[in-house]
DNA sequence: AAAAAGAGCAACCGCAGGGAT
DNA sequence: GATCCCTGCGGTTGCTCTTTT
C-alpha cells in the first residue's frame, strides 16, 4: 500500500535540533504527553515534521534516557542478544533499559561489528567466519604461483627469490586452506577442543610434509635441502604478504589458540600446529610425483579446494560428530588430504545420507 | 599547523503493519 | 473491502569531532 510521506509538501525544518526546540518539545510531552505525532509540531509550536519530533523525543529527549559509553555488561548483552534477535534493534532496546534501538544499532555497527571482525567472527552468523573470497581466488593464485616453474630448474638471483616468493604465496595459500577446512568442520566435527587440537595438529604436521615436498619439486631441490625459511621456528609468510598485497590474513602462533580451541592451550602447544616436521617420506601426497612434477603442488591444492565446498555444506549439514576414533586409529604417517576428506565425508554420508551432488555447491 | 582520513552518532528516509474511517 | 493515516522499524546519510599523515 505504502504511504505519502509524513510531511509533503510541508516546508519544515531538517537537521540538529536548537536546544530551544529541545525545550518546546519537551515542556509539550510533559504537559500533554504523547499523542498525535503529526498534530504535535503545531501544538507545540515547532517547525517541525512530526516524525522528526517523535525521533528526537524518543532517542534523546525522553526521560530516563541512559547515555554515555556501554559497560561490558551491557555490549554482552548485545551481542547475546543479537545471536538470538538479528538485526531487531527494538527488541533488543527492550532488554537494554535507558538505550534506544537507535544507539544500539549505532553501537553495533561502529563498535561490536568491527570488534567480531577483527575477530574473524562473523557479526551476521556469530560463527568463525569463512573467507570465501580467499578461497575463490586460491586455484588462481596457486596456478600463477605454478605458472613460474621452470622445469626445476634452479635460476641465478632475482628470479631464484621470485621463485621462492611464488613457493611462499602456493604455502601461505595451502595454510589458508588448512585454516579454513579448520573453521568448516570444527562446529560439528569435533566432541572437544583436545579433539580439534588432537586432529589440528596432524593435519598441519601433513600439511607440513606436502608443502616441503612441493615447494622443493617447485625449485628443484632435494628435500634434504630444505631451505631455512621453511623451518617452522623462522617461516614468517607475514613478511611476505606486504609484498604481495593479498588478502590472506596468515594465522600467528597466538590466534590460532582461538581458532583450534577458543581457549588459551599455552605455548608448549603452538609449534605442534603449524610445525614444519622433520623430512619424513610424503607417502600420501604423491611425493615422488611431486619431485618429478612440478605442478603438483596446484592440481592437489586444486583437488582439495574443490572439495571444500563439499566440506562447507559438511560442515552446515547436520552431521553426527565426526568419527575421530577412526582417524585415530589411522596411521599418523601416512595420511594424506584424502584421507581427511574421505573420513569426513564417509562420516557425513554414514549419517544423514549420500551426500548430493548439488551439495557440493557450497551454501554459507 | 594544515589537510586528509576515519570514527561516531544524530537524524532522515522509505517501507510495512495495523487501526480508523 | 478499500483507502487513509499513524506509528514503528531498520537502513542509510551526512555532519561533526578526532586522529593520522
Amino acid at each position: 500500500m505504502g504511504k505519502a510521506p509524513c510531511c509533503d509538501g510541508e516546508e519544515v525544518k531538517r537537521g540538529p535540533w536548537t536546544q530551544e526546540e529541545d525545550e518546546k518539545l519537551k515542556e509539550y510531552m510533559e504537559k500533554h504527553g504523547p499523542g498525535n505525532w503529526r498534530n504535535l509540531p503545531k501544538k507545540a509550536g515547532l517547525n517541525r515534521c512530526g516524525k522528526s519530533c517523535r525521533l528526537r523525543w524518543t532517542n534523546y529527549l525522553r526521560p530516563n534516557i541512559k547515555r554515555g559509553k556501554f559497560s561490558d555488561e551491557e555490549e554482552r548483552l548485545i551481542i547475546h542478544l543479537h545471536s538470538i534477535l538479528g538485526n531487531k534493534w527494538s527488541a533488543m532496546a527492550a532488554h537494554l533499559p535507558g538505550r534506544t534501538d537507535n544507539e544500539i544499532k549505532n553501537y553495533w555497527n561502529t563498535h561490536i561489528r568491527k570488534k567480531l571482525l577483527k575477530m574473524g567472527i562473523d557479526p551476521v552468523t556469530h560463527r568463525r567466519s569463512m573467507d570465501l573470497d580467499a578461497l575463490q581466488q586460491l586455484p588462481n593464485l596457486l596456478a600463477a604461483a605454478a605458472s613460474v616453474n621452470f622445469g626445476n630448474v634452479l635460476m641465478p638471483d632475482p628470479v631464484s627469490s621470485y621463485l621462492k616468493l611464488t613457493a611462499d604465496v602456493t604455502q601461505l595459500a595451502k595454510i589458508q586452506l588448512l585454516q579454513n577446512l579448520l573453521q568448516s568442520i570444527k562446529p560439528n566435527l569435533f566432541h572437544s577442543d583436545l579433539h580439534m587440537a588432537a586432529i589440528g595438529s596432524q593435519m598441519c604436521n601433513q600439511l607440513g610434509n606436502m608443502l616441503q615436498a612441493s615447494h622443493c619439486a617447485n625449485v628443484g631441490m632435494n628435500v634434504r635441502e630444505a631451505p631455512e625459511y621453511l623451518n617452522s621456528n623462522t617461516f614468517d609468510p607475514n613478511l611476505i604478504l606486504p609484498m604481495l598485497n593479498q588478502p590472506y590474513a596468515f594465522t600467528t602462533a597466538s590466534n590460532l589458540d582461538s581458532l583450534v580451541g577458543d581457549k588459551q592451550l599455552g605455548s608448549s602447544c603452538v609449534p605442534s600446529y603449524y610445525a614444519i616436521p622433520p623430512l619424513v617420506p610424503v607417502s600420501s601426497c604423491n611425493a615422488t610425483k611431486t619431485q618429478m612434477d612440478p605442478s603438483v603442488s596446484y592440481s592437489t591444492i586444486s583437488a582439495v579446494t574443490s572439495s571444500s565446498s563439499a566440506m562447507n555444506s559438511i560442515a552446515s549439514s547436520p552431521c553426527e560428530p565426526w568419527d575421530v576414533k577412526h582417524f585415530l586409529e589411522l596411521d599418523n604417517d601416512n595420511i594424506g588430504w584424502k584421507d581427511i576428506l574421505e573420513c569426513m565425508a564417509s562420516s557425513c554420508t554414514s549419517s544423514t545420507g549420500i551426500l548430493r551432488e548439488g551439495d557440493a555447491e557450497g551454501t554459507q
